[in-house]
RNA sequence: GGACAGGUGGGUGAGUGGUUGAAACCGCCGGUCUCGAAAACCGGUAUACCGGCAACGGUAUCGAGGGUUCGAAUCCCUCCCUGUCCGCCA
């Protein structure tokens, strides 16, 4: 959520940072903003005013009869007072849940650093690895994964729909591996706290990410107990402190999360969609910080190679982008996508997303520490970025790895977890 | 799912309609004492919003949201959470 105040003191400087998103609506929202909150003031001003006035009477009435005096028409008088009140408080109210709604819809403030325009303006800032010479015609994952066995996404789609992928024997076994090798990497060699969260959260803390209101339509819903599928193991992990003053001598916080991801992809239909692209239940492996404002410019590129160690202890070719302002998520203020090198089907795969949302997400939920003892609160930054997703990983290890015999070579990083080094076809 | 008991400040925990934003203790910060520390003693110590350069003033907050009342931590309603017992169950 965007400070309010801030708002108020510099509408200009809100514009220019709305501006850089392309999101008209936003724009919109923002006028909307400055004009309830004006006239939300006016009302609060009257309403402390009446309450301090009645808080002085009643004090005065409590006196008076406990000393036993005359008490008069003051009950009448105050009666009426109250009644013109209440009127007010209802206008109040009213005023501050329209804000509130306008303010949770409007998105972060951009990092200057994000490049201008759409995401044919997003920026390249390196590239690691070389995409691998083949003198055979790289194949598609889905025809390896299919052949040797790894996953069976006709079954999957018979069980739950399609792009609910289903993955067998050594696919699965990869799976596995893939998600203690990771986690092995990041808490032994990044520091990192593993958790193990809820995998259904209720409206509040998908609101605190930024989840809720605005993007309901992507979240998987269980209408019966008001609760939501986790799109991402950050939403979960990141409200684990919602509402907590914290010592700022446990920041940065660093944690690591092995989850589910379920997402209803609402309106990518028919986009990406072949083999494993694009599922609406995968694994990933999130980390999340927690850190004070002044760090957080660091914290980005931590967490950022820290996502792509995974990919080099992997052997993936892979690039960073930055993305540009008209590409950067709601409630990030900037990001940088790490994409990897996929031969088969011949592109780049966003495999990671790493995210700075300044205090953005530390406002919705409530997330702060205390500088110094004795000192004001302040509001957090915080930071996520996939350590790495796996559908994505598992078609760039297919498609990098495949050998002209059928078979697919697996990275020496990953051969104590999976327990081979190559996959091959199960006669 | 049923029954009962509860949810108060960083922690423990008083408080059942009128200077209670809230006793006391612990913790924390500052001071006295000490070569230094501990102990003891003294003082301070919630959060948010509004106004103000500031000092400060006002308002709200005792799980959440409504209601009753001149006035609510205290009474009523709904919801959430915790504990105990029963039921069910990996």
């Amino acid at each position: 959520m965007i400070d309010v105040r801030q708002v108020r003191h510099d509408p200009e400087l809100a514009r220019r940072a709305l501006a850089r998103r392309r999101d008209d609506g936003a724009m919109a929202q923002l006028d909307r903003v400055l004009e309830l909150d004006a006239r939300r003031l006016e009302v609060l001003g009257e309403v402390e005013r009446l309450r301090a006035e009645r808080n002085e009477a009643s004090r005065e009435f409590g006196r008076r009869k406990q000393a036993g005096e005359e008490l008069g028409d003051l009950q009448a008088d105050l009666a009426a007072r109250a009644a013109r009140l209440k009127d007010l408080e209802e206008d109040l109210r009213e005023f501050d849940s329209l804000l509130e709604a306008h303010l949770l819809a409007i998105p972060n403030f951009l990092h200057e650093d994000a490049p201008e325009g759409d995401a044919a303006a997003n920026r390249e800032v390196r590239r690691w690895g070389t995409p691998r010479q083949f003198d055979f015609a790289p194949r598609p994952h889905w025809e390896i994964g299919a052949e040797l066995g790894l996953f069976d996404l006709p079954r999957g789609s018979r069980l739950a729909g399609s792009g609910f992928p289903l993955f067998t024997g050594m696919g699965a076994r990869l799976v596995r591996g893939l998600a203690n090798f990771m986690l092995d990497l990041h808490v032994r060699e990044h520091g990192y706290l593993e958790v193990q969260p809820p995998y259904l959260v209720n409206a509040t803390t998908a609101r605190g990410t930024g989840q809720l209101p605005k993007f309901e339509d992507d979240l998987y819903r269980v209408e019966r107990d008001e609760l939501y599928l986790l799109p991402t193991a950050e939403v979960p992990v990141t409200n684990i402190h919602a509402g907590e003053i914290l010592d700022a001598a446990v920041l940065p916080i660093a944690m690591v999360a092995y989850t589910p991801c379920f997402r209803r992809e609402a309106g990518s239909h028919g986009k990406d969609t072949r083999g494993l692209i694009r599922v609406h239940q995968f694994d990933k492996v999130e980390l999340v910080r927690i850190c004070r404002p002044e760090e957080s410019e660091a914290e980005h590129e931590r967490i950022t190679r820290h996502a792509e160690v995974v990919l080099e202890r992997l052997e993936l070719p892979y690039r960073v982008v930055t993305l540009a302002g008209g590409d950067t998520g709601f409630a990030s203020a900037r990001t940088h996508d790490l994409e990897l090198w996929a031969p088969g089907i011949d592109g780049w795969l966003e495999a990671s997303s790493a995210s700075t949302f300044t205090d953005f997400q530390a406002r919705r939920a409530g997330i702060r520490f205390r500088p110094e003892p004795g000192a004001k609160p302040e509001f957090a930054h915080t930071l996520n970025a996939s350590g790495v997703a796996f559908p994505r990983t598992i078609i760039a290890l297919l498609e990098n790895g495949q050998q002209a015999d059928g078979s697919v070579r697996l990275p020496d990083a990953l051969v104590p977890y999976v327990g081979t080094d190559r996959l091959v076809a199960s006669t």
